[in-house]
Formats: structure tokens, C-alpha cells, sequence
DNA sequence: ACCGAAAAGCGAACCGTTTGCATTAGCGTG
DNA sequence: CACGCTAATGCAAACGGTTCGCTTTTCGGT
């Protein structure tokens, strides 16, 4: 879909907040909430908007540091954490491991096999029925993008005991 | 929700494997992988047969100490290790924190609430479309059990950008 | 140019979990 | 029923990912 996804409840969606589309633009922002326009953050938010989706922080910092050698993890957490509070970048868990980020605007759902890895991305309208269910249970808005659904690729035996060998 | 669970696909509910019911079982079933029947394993297994769902190793530790001090965190991780592996337990990751633990048998999937925290048992017929929709499009089994889903609950405002004032 | 506040750099702490190693103890065998 | 092989334990130390405290730097309004 090429729509702005946001969260999923079964009704039309939401309006969804407008991601800033461009480095100056979130600058913008964050000086209009009384924050900084910083070389470190400059250089993460050029980062995050020439690159992929799915960055762990590591992978981040690592490329930040081509350009900025001495911006600390930390900052790259400080500011990864800052973004977020804006609403411009968001992060997922794909797994067990770190999380990854990527732009508010490019979040999605994931299916992913428990066995072997392999990883799916979902499409917001798998989503309808689950959502519109919690609504109207428990009037509960599904973001089914925070944490990735865990299953059985079709290449791997059905979840039993693991028989791993 | 009388049934035991298991991976969702739209299909009727798999045979699910049979969870062994007792301390007494679970042990047997452990000596017959070649596995013995140590005592933190039988108190561990205790506790996990004598008390609710959704409880981390530290909690478990806790417990376990309570009748058995000498038992170390690390053999509690092992130990719980092993008998997922023998698919007695299932662990789940219920947000930030630690896993959480509990007996195969009574898994199931959850809808927590991302702002306060609020959390819903989530029945597996929530998530039939799901799963006959990723089973039809990737050949993908999901158990919605393993992560919880996000959102917000019906207290809480609408995702955006955080106001946690 | 100056100053108050926000952010950076750095290292150390943190939490949950895993691992290496020497010792203990199940349990099948003889 | 003692013996011995090996699984499992206790312990401490390492680990990966993330957070924190502190001092210094830097932004940016005046």
C-alpha cells in the first residue's frame, strides 16, 4: 500500500500524524519544541532518510561515524529516543535482538518465521479483523507494528518440541 | 476457551501437542531424553504447575529459592531452557522487560496497552483472520503468543506523538 | 559577544541473560 | 548396591543492548 500507515482499528484510517518529509524539516520541529539543531543530529536524521528501514542502533552509529567520527552511541541513543518523542522516527522488535528504526512513515508489520528467520512484511489490511475485534471487545487500537508476529515459514515444521538438530 | 492452544491458521485447531500434566509427567518425560530428574527441577517444575501464567525467571528464582535457597539464577535459566526445548513451557515477551514464563498448556496471545501499560488476554479466535490471511500469502503459521501486540487501550489518547506529560 | 540551557562526549552502571569451569549428584550398569 | 559416566549444578565472570551521571561543549536568543 502506498499509504501513510498508522494504527489499525478496522475504521477508515486515521488521518495519521504528517511525517516531516525532509532533514531541515525535522530540524524545524525540533527547534520549534525548544531543542537544538545539532551537527550529530543532522547527520543521524541524513542517515535515517538516505537509508533502509530496519537500522539497529549499532548500524546507525556506524554510520553516522563515517561522517562524524566523534558522535558517541549514547548520543545516538539520546537522539534516536528525541525523535521518537517527536513522532518522526519509530522502533520495532523484529526478534530477540536490538531494536530496529526507521522513519514514522515507513513502519510496517512483520511476520516472522521462529525457525529459520525469514521475515515478511505486512501489509496493514492483515491486520482488519484483529483490529477491528480488540475495538470493539475491548476497545483496544492494535498497533501491530511495534513487535513482529512470531510463526512457522512455510519452509519450517510446524512449532512442536524443537527438534533442532 | 476451554482448549489447549496452539499456532493459528484459520484451519481447526491443530492436535496441539500433549502437555505433559503433572510434576511427575514432565520428569518422566525428561529422563527419557536422556535428561534427569535433579531436584531444582522438580521444585522449579513445582512452582510452574502451582501458580499463574506470565511469570519471570526472576520471580520463578524467587520462588524456587523460597523452598530450595542453594538453587542458582543460572540453573533456573537452564532449566527453563530445557523444558521449553522439551515444549512443556513457552516463554513470552509481554513488552520491555523480561520474558515471562509459563506452562505450555495455557499460552496465549496479549494486547498491551503501550501507553499505561493495561494488558488483555487476547482469545486465539482474535486472530483467525490473521492467520488464514498470512497461511494464504506467505504459507506463514503465526503464534501470536510469542510477542504481545501493542496499542492503546481505550484510556489511553491515540498513538501520536508522545505526550507523556 | 554573552549567557543560560540543551546536548555532547565519555565512562561506568545497568539489566537480563549466557557461558566457562570445577564440583556434585542422577541413574543405568555391572 | 557400589561404580562410574555424564548431566547438571553453583558460582563468578562475561555478555549485548541500553541507560545514566558528570563535565565540557555548543547552540541560538538577546
Amino acid at each position: 500500500m502506498g499509504a501513510v500507515s498508522g494504527p489499525v482499528n478496522g475504521s477508515p484510517p486515521a488521518p495519521a500524524a504528517p511525517s516531516p518529509a525532509s532533514v531541515e524539516e525535522v530540524l524545524a520541529l525540533v527547534r520549534s519544541t525548544g531543542g537544538r539543531a545539532t551537527a550529530s543530529r543532522r547527520v543521524l536524521l541524513e542517515v535515517l532518510f538516505s537509508s533502509g528501514d530496519h537500522r539497529s542502533v549499532e548500524d546507525l552509529a556506524a554510520a553516522v561515524q563515517a561522517r562524524a567520527p566523534e558522535v558517541h552511541l549514547s548520543t545516538v541513543y539520546r537522539n534516536l529516543e528525541e525523535l521518537e518523542r517527536l513522532g518522526v522516527i519509530v522502533h520495532t522488535h523484529l526478534g530477540h535482538g536490538p531494536a530496529t528504526y526507521q522513519l514514522a512513515g515507513s513502519a510496517h508489520a512483520h511476520l516472522i518465521c521462529e525457525r529459520c528467520g525469514r521475515r515478511f512484511e505486512a501489509p496493514e489490511e492483515l491486520f482488519e479483523g484483529l483490529g477491528r475485534a480488540a475495538a470493539e471487545r475491548y476497545g483496544f487500537t492494535i498497533d501491530p507494528r511495534h513487535f513482529a508476529i512470531f510463526g512457522r515459514c512455510a519452509d519450517c515444521p510446524p512449532s512442536r518440541p524443537r527438534d533442532d538438530g
